[in-house]
Parts: structure tokens; sequence; C-alpha cells
RNA sequence: UGGGGAGUGGUCUAAUGGUAAGACAGCAGACUCUGACUCUGCCUAUUCGGGGUUCGAAUCCCUGCUCCCCAGCCA
């Protein structure tokens, strides 16, 4: 699906150190996340690129590391979720599992060492105050008065933080680099801060927990990976994490290396928008399928293998940009067209009585499971007097180059009849249209009239005595415009669609889907991809959430009027 | 008027001193028992602007502009 085959930059970094016997020829990347939410499908980009880059080389490994540093805002359930979803998503971290909160009491031994050195301290301001000592973007900062105490005391201080004898906010260990620097990271940052907190693996072990600068660098030094893959928000935080490992001298110096991060259009990606709107109850939880996380698009239908398609597809830069969504429905399109059985339903049913049909016959018709691979077979579908059709697909007075029903006019029922309108039924009251007459051409059995006449259109449709009644839920964009954060003065979630799920409780569908599909892909024919919610598996009817709606030139036709 | 990044068609990505390529979108058509899929053709960039070096610049130099990130005891 790629037909470009250049490296991304990253890969002809790595192919480049490779071939120079950088690192002795190892390759070692890892994914970092943090047990703070849901992954979503920017955390994909990620997954793909560092489990991607280690599949590709022989030999290259990927670590899947939690960066559990802070407990206020860590669960077990999100790390769960995390490694359902990278396996999900294809990926496989074997034995290198990894918790940045195993390497605690190393971190801990590193920080004695810098204060040892004199590259650390203890610092007493409060919050406030070392905010206002850290100087602005143009002013230097200032020194904490803290900054020069001895080596002893800055020992004696750490190691009672360590026993609990100070409340959270009185203390924090700082690097003592540079108050002067440019780099605000580098203005004497935290290395750790008390957090009276039990951890959801180390419980009530700790109550100092280490800051990302300081563990991040450090944890990737002892599992000696080659290269730290990041986005491109830590450029700046990296003379830091250089600065970490060449003052400690650690063993082994990683490579961080920067790319910009995923952004979709009509989307939200940072996990602390997703958690507000989880949270906030404005959609139906992490995995709901309007949202872009792994959960939610997995409920929604996508496929791993499509998933994996977009981020090869929209490539690795270090340029801020924004995907057009149409990109990510156009990979599940197509790996759902080629692999997902075909099947008939009706969304918005409209009777039809085939007047000239014996009342009681009902016949099994033959109907193929994908029009491009025999392999997957056919199944048979019931057909009868009565039917439903789509109400979209009749009109009293169609307009031109509408080539579905209408009065006179006749259409095919896929793999079914020839019929032909002959009259509508309408609600005497409200003039709504309650039926329609057809005939049919016995002869046309199957979908093809012995003489050879050509109809235009063809028509999917359900047996009225036979179908299966199910909800389907059509999901749309779930904000209205294209960036929901481009209005700094505007809350986000002021952007949400109100139209982003509409449900559908009226809906047909052929027999052989009313029980048992869930977790099933199927394409409706002529409207799109569907998949059996697992999660409304005990509903009292299937439900079936839309993936993505086939393309539809006739509906971009209409939309020129 | 600090520091760090980034600017190539509507959108992504490539071309690394040799004369702008691919994908998506868009448009037109072919095919079709899914107005799908597939196929064909077309369209859109003198590469953010201005200078310079060079036989030759998207690539190198100078200069200006625009956008993004950084002032958490978040990651």
């Amino acid at each position: 699906m790629n037909t470009n085959t250049a490296p991304d930059f990253i890969r002809a970094r790595i192919a480049a150190d490779l071939a120079a016997g950088k690192n002795d020829g190892r390759l070692v990347t890892r994914f970092p996340p943090e047990p703070n939410g849901y992954l979503h499908i920017g955390h994909a980009k990620s997954i793909c690129l560092n489990f991607g880059v280690a599949r590709e080389n022989p030999g290259g490994v990927c670590h899947l590391r939690f960066d559990d540093t802070n407990p206020t805002k860590e669960e077990v359930e999100y790390a769960e979720s995390i490694m359902r979803d990278v396996r999900w998503l294809g990926f496989d971290w074997g034995d290198k599992l990894f918790y940045a909160s195993d390497y605690f009491e190393r971190f801990h031994a590193y920080a004695i060492e810098l204060i040892k050195m004199g590259k650390a301290y203890v610092c007493s301001l409060t919050p406030e105050e070392i905010r206002a000592y850290r100087g602005t973007l143009t002013e230097p900062g200032r020194d904490s008065p803290y900054r020069n105490r001895s080596v002893a005391e800055n020992l004696d201080l750490f190691a009672r933080m360590r026993a609990g004898e100070f409340a959270d906010g009185t203390h924090i260990l700082r690097a003592k680099i540079d108050m002067a620097s440019p780099n605000l990271n580098m203005r004497d940052p935290a290395i750790y801060r008390i957090r009276k907190t039990s951890h959801h693996r180390t419980g009530d072990r700790w109550c100092l927990y280490p800051m990302y600068d300081f563990a991040h660098c450090l944890s990737d030094a002892i599992e000696r990976i080659t290269h730290s893959l990041c986005t491109l928000e830590f450029e700046d935080h990296r003379p830091l994490y250089d600065w970490f490992l060449d003052t400690l001298g650690t063993p082994y110096h990683p490579q961080q290396i920067e790319f910009a991060r995923l952004n979709l259009t009509y989307t939200v990606m940072s996990k602390r928008k997703l958690l507000q709107l989880v949270h906030e109850r404005l959609v139906d939880g992490w995995d709901d399928p309007r949202m872009l996380t792994i959960s939610g698009l997995r409920r929604r239908g996508y496929t791993p293998a499509a998933i994996r398609n977009f981020c090869e597809l929209i490539g690795l830069s270090k340029k801020d940009s924004r995907i057009d969504m149409g990109v990510l429905e156009n990979c599940v399109r197509a790996d759902l067209d080629e692999n997902a059985p075909r099947r008939m339903a009706v969304l918005k049913p409209l009777k039809v009585i085939i007047d000239n049909y014996p009342d009681d016959l009902v016949e099994e018709l033959t109907a193929e499971n994908h029009p491009k691979r025999p392999e997957l077979g056919t199944r048979q579908v019931p057909f009868c007097k009565e039917i439903y059709i789509e109400r979209d697909d009749f009109l009293e007075e169609p307009p031109p180059k509408f080539f579905r029903l209408a009065p006179g006019r006749e259409v095919r029922l896929r793999f079914a009849y020839l019929v032909t309108c002959q009259a509508v039924e309408r609600d005497p009251k409200s003039g709504e249209i309650t039926a329609l007459h057809c005939t049919y051409d016995p002869k046309s059995r199957g979908g093809t009239a012995p003489d050879g006449r050509k109809v235009k259109g063809t028509l999917h449709w359900v047996s009225a005595r036979h179908g299966a009644r199910a909800e389907v839920r059509l999901y749309d964009r779930l904000f209205l415009s294209e960036d929901p954060e481009a209005d700094k003065a505007v809350d986000f979630k002021q952007n949400l669609n109100p139209d982003s799920l509409t449900v559908l409780s009226d809906c047909w569908l052929e027999p052989s889907l009313g029980q048992g599909a869930e977790g099933q892909n199927y394409q409706f024919e002529r409207q799109g991809y569907f998949y059996a919610d697992p999660a409304s598996a005990s509903a009292a009817k299937p439900v079936f959430n839309r993936t993505v709606g086939l393309r539809d030139t006739w509906a971009k036709e209409r939309g020129r009027d």
C-alpha cells in the first residue's frame, strides 16, 4: 500500500548507525507509556515505529516499559489496557516488559551519587517560590537560597525525605545546573518530589518519586536502549537527558531522537482531554467507538492491519501536521473491502409487497459472501412476498441520474429478482409512504432476466418475515471543526458534534446475522462496514456499529444541488 | 528583544548540488448484480519571501517572515 519506499529520517539514521557498527550492532527501542490513560491512535504511531523498527532489523528488540513515576495519576487498569492494546495491534514485547518503578532503588542510588558530587541539592522553597526563582523565558532565574547546602546536609535531608519526615511539597531534590540557562529545563530541574501516595506497584514503600527527566534517561540507560524515540516536545529536554547520563557517567548512553506527534482532523489527541470526555460522560467511556483510542477504534470495527497500514502511510518527520481523518477511514475501507464478508441489512425500512408472488412461498436464494473471493463461499437468503428495502432507495419523483426504485420503474433485488414498482401505499392522514406494491419477473430468479435486459439499479433487501431486528449505531466525527483546539479561548468541548451518534433501532438483518456475530466485521452491501458490538452482546437484539460508510458518489452528486 | 524545532501542490511524505516524485483528496471517464471495489486519464508546487555562491540550488550561505514547543514538585 505504501509505495514510497524511502525510509523515514529515523530509520535512515538507525540504518546508518547499524552500518557504522555503533552500539555493537545492537538495536533496542522502547515504547514507554505512562499508565495514566488508554492508548490512542497517536500512540499507535509510536508503537508501530518502535516495534516496527525492531522487527525490521535482525536482532532488533523493543521493550514495553511503563513510565510509572507519578502514583497520583496511574492505575493498574490503564497498564492492563495498554498491554491489551499493544498486543491487539499485533506487537509482542516477549519477555521485555519493564516498569520504571522497578528501578526506583537504582534511581535513588544515582540521586545520592549526584548529591555526593555536589550536583544535586535539597531545596526547601515552596512551589510558588520555585516558580518565581525560575525566571521567565527572557529573564534568567535566581539561585535558590538552599543551593549551597553542604553535601552532608543534603544527604541527611534527602534521607529524611525518604523516611517520610516531611510533608508533600516541603522539599524537593534538584539538580544543580544553571539558573541562567536559556533552556528552562536546565534551571535546576526537580529530580525527586515527596508524594505520600501509594503506588500501583510499589505500594507504600516510597513517599518520594523521581521526575520524568531523571527517570526516563536512566531507565533507557539501564535497559541499554540504543535509540530512544520520542515526540518533539521533548526536544529541549534532550540536553537534560544527556546531562544526567554524562554527569553520572552511566555505562551506557542512549540517543534520544524526536519526531512529530500525530494529529488528526476533527479530533483531540491529548490523554488529558480524552480523560475529560470520559469523566464528564460526554462519551460512553474510553472505548466509545467515537473515540480515537485503540479500544474505541477496536469497538468501532477497525482492524489492527488497517491501523498499522495507516501508521505506515502517514510517514514520519519533524514537521507539525494534521492528517485528514479520511486517510484513516480509507485504510479500514481498504482492509475491510478485501476481508469483510458481505451481508444485506436494511437500516431504514420500507415495506415492499410483491403482489404476484405466491402468498406462502419461501425461496432460499444463493448469495455470494464476497464478490472477489469465491473461496469465502455463499449463503442462503430467504425470499418471500414481503420484504424491506431501504427508504432512500425509493423516490416518487426521481431526479435525473437516480436509478433506484420509482413508480413504474424496474430494479434488481440483489441475488433475487427483477421487480417493478406498481403502486404506493400511504398513510391517509400523514401522507407518509407506508408500503410499495411491486410485481416480480419470475423468470429473473437470481437477478438476471433471460431476455438479457439491463436494469441500472440493484437494491439490497431483507425478508420481512425472516429478517432479524437489530439496532445500528451510526457514528460521525466527534468534533465539528478540523482543529477543536485551535481557539485557545474556547473550551474544546464547545466543538463537540451533537450528531456524532445516531441510533437506528428499527433495522432488519438477513437471518444469518441474527446471532453470534459479535466481534465480526461485515460489509452491509451498498452501505458500509459494520461491526457486531461485543459490548452489547447481551442486548435484546443485536447491535452493530458502523465502522465507516462505503464511498458514496451518489450522495456526493446529490450534495451538489 | 531567551532557547529549541519546523516551513515542498488542498493534505501527508520523497528528492541530501544535477533540473520537483509518490500517496491521499479533487475532477473526468470505463467497468459493474454493491452508485462499492478495480481501472484509465486529468488537475494542482519555479519548494515561505528576498538576496547570494554555482554551469546548475528544495538542497549550501546571508537575511527577513510565519508556525509549533518550553516558565508542573505532569509525562
